[in-house]
DNA sequence: CTGAAAGCGCTTACAG
DNA sequence: CTGAAAGCGCTTACAG
């Protein structure tokens, strides 16, 4: 024999495997003499315990959620506000006594396959492009979905700050008396080209969130132009070489998706040895500890208090969304 | 009917379940056009293919790899050679179409239960004290069990480093010409009580990287006296203030048990207007990529490559247990 | 190329 | 306080 089961615990018990699985689901419900008896024949036996597939199984709950992260792995244990957002769903999951099973995709063909056949009894996907064929299967599959950021789609619960409002606000501190505004952009979509564009038309942006963020900055400039360099990710070292082509071209004002790239500027700006704000006011989103530390102006919101509602949804919790609290805030990277 | 079984397509589509298991595992042996119908059919009523826990518990395969930390989850997504580690982890699971189960623990009563209870094939235990009651549990399973670290316990494997040789060499080069050598120590047990203490006692000390890395600090000090600081965790940040307790003391030489660490001693020398390596020598452990921007001496070792491992003898790899790499790599922070 | 049947290891509503 | 039985949804070796 080779893992014992309960039905060999029984056995060798004189007694049904219902009581055995009472002993250790329902204590209380076994005389105390019984289930003295049980645990110590499964002690002899080296039975550890129900076998957690077979009570999923049969509990119909898997006691677990997926988290679907739209790139390699090593990303979010990179990226900052992925990580403030995971401690978030982590510290739910903790509460909750419940697992939390990681799936990254990559845009391979398997990802559908792999998010599907995950044993989980709910999604929450980190922000991704409108039509990741990703956001249609874990909507057919009758378990609660959470998505950070979005794209909204039927079937699914958006757990996001309103992007479009914060940028028009910020916009509005970050572009105060400027005369030549740029924008420091998160991908448009998963090519992830870095480029300069004028202007670009928001139908390009396949990320709802940068697309959300780009319409609030065009709400606050009107119809004047502006510069968009677009990072091909959310690194503040790799943007190095985009931030250097945009500083060419003499911007006044830079907003920048996150802290991350806004610190990518700043780095940039010291290196030509440019003011900060006098020659170029920076501002960033996300308010991480480090953005205190360097005086940035910044959209705070709170990713770990979203990746704590995103679980909740996940795990089964009904009541309305809250819309996530944003807040402009004002420090010394601006004018 | 809420979700549709694979019976109910069966039945449905007028073929045996088996036909439609076959569509969804082994394409192949299925006549096109049937194959073709129950896809049609399976459409029709919103299967979206077998259900993950019952294929599990019929496979007697979960298709996951749990990771254990002894920490706080956020811990993960903080820690610098926890995240390389996990990054190593997670690239394994991609390639072999594995499951990813993050499993936190914090010296809780419930922890138990959860590793136990958790649906995967393997274990990987991130490393631990000696007395872990986790290390138990895992090792009844009948599942492969990886260590990183250590502590070596019957029934795992323990990927790593030899931290003892590693240890002795380092303090060779950190220590040399040194009069008053000191260390910057990771955590002796979970207590994490901060504290400096005089050459203390190995036996003290509960996790066994830490552990024998002063033990190859003292076969290269012999009988000689050395003030070690405890750190809390391995922080930057947070180990400051220990920090400036050991220099008031006023070493001339520090081992910190980490990059973090190192970072830490060089930051409050900075503050100090000490030089480094003239007035007091660093160095660290992990050789992680700031290591090489801040020109520090430090034990080289991929925590990527060791993710690596123990993730391919978590998924069931026989092969003998490599033991781990390491190299002093000296650079400018020493004499 | 397709099917009948057994069985993965457990839990639960119901009876007694 | 304890048990007989059904069933969670699937896969597989075997037969035809």
């Amino acid at each position: 024999m080779s893992r014992p089961t309960m039905a060999d615990v029984a056995r060798r018990c004189g007694v049904s495997a219902m009581t055995v699985s009472y002993c250790y689901n329902q204590p209380d419900r076994v005389a105390p003499e019984t289930r003295r008896r049980v645990r110590e024949v499964a002690a002899e036996l080296g039975y550890r315990g129900p076998d957690p597939t077979a009570r999923s199984l049969r509990r119909r709950h898997n006691g677990a959620i997926g988290v679907v992260l739209g790139e390699h792995l090593a990303y979010a244990f990179e990226d900052p506000p992925a990580r403030r957002f995971l401690a978030g769903v982590a510290q739910v999951c903790r509460e909750r006594g419940s697992g939390l099973n990681l799936i990254p995709t990559t845009g391979a063909d398997d990802d559908v396959e792999r998010v599907r056949s995950a044993s989980v009894d709910g999604y929450i996907v980190w922000t991704t492009v409108d039509t990741d064929p990703v956001l249609d299967v874990v909507r057919g599959l009758g378990k609660p979905v959470a998505i950070q950021g979005g794209p909204a789609v039927d079937g699914a619960r958006v757990v996001s700050i309103d992007n479009r409002a914060s940028a028009r606000e910020l916009a509005a501190r970050t572009f105060a008396g400027s005369a030549r505004p740029a924008v420091l952009s998160f991908p448009f979509d998963r090519d992830r080209r870095p480029r300069l564009e004028t202007r670009p038309a928001p139908e390009e942006v396949a990320f709802p969130v940068t697309r959300a963020r780009l319409l609030g900055i065009y709400d606050h400039l009107g119809p004047s132009e502006v510069l968009v360099a677009v990072a091909a990710r959310n690194d503040r070292s790799e943007a190095a070489e985009i931030v250097d082509a945009l500083l060419d071209t003499g911007p006044d004002a830079v907003m920048a998706m996150s802290d991350q790239l806004a610190f990518a500027v700043l780095d940039a700006a010291r290196r030509r040895g440019l003011r900060v704000p006098e020659d170029v006011a920076v501002s960033g989103w996300d308010d991480g500890p480090a953005a205190e530390r360097a005086g940035l102006t910044t959209v705070a919101q709170s990713l770990f208090d979203q990746g704590r509602d995103c679980a909740l949804i996940a795990l089964g919790d009904r009541g309305p969304v809250r819309v996530a609290e944003w807040k402009a805030t004002v420090r010394a990277t601006t004018r």
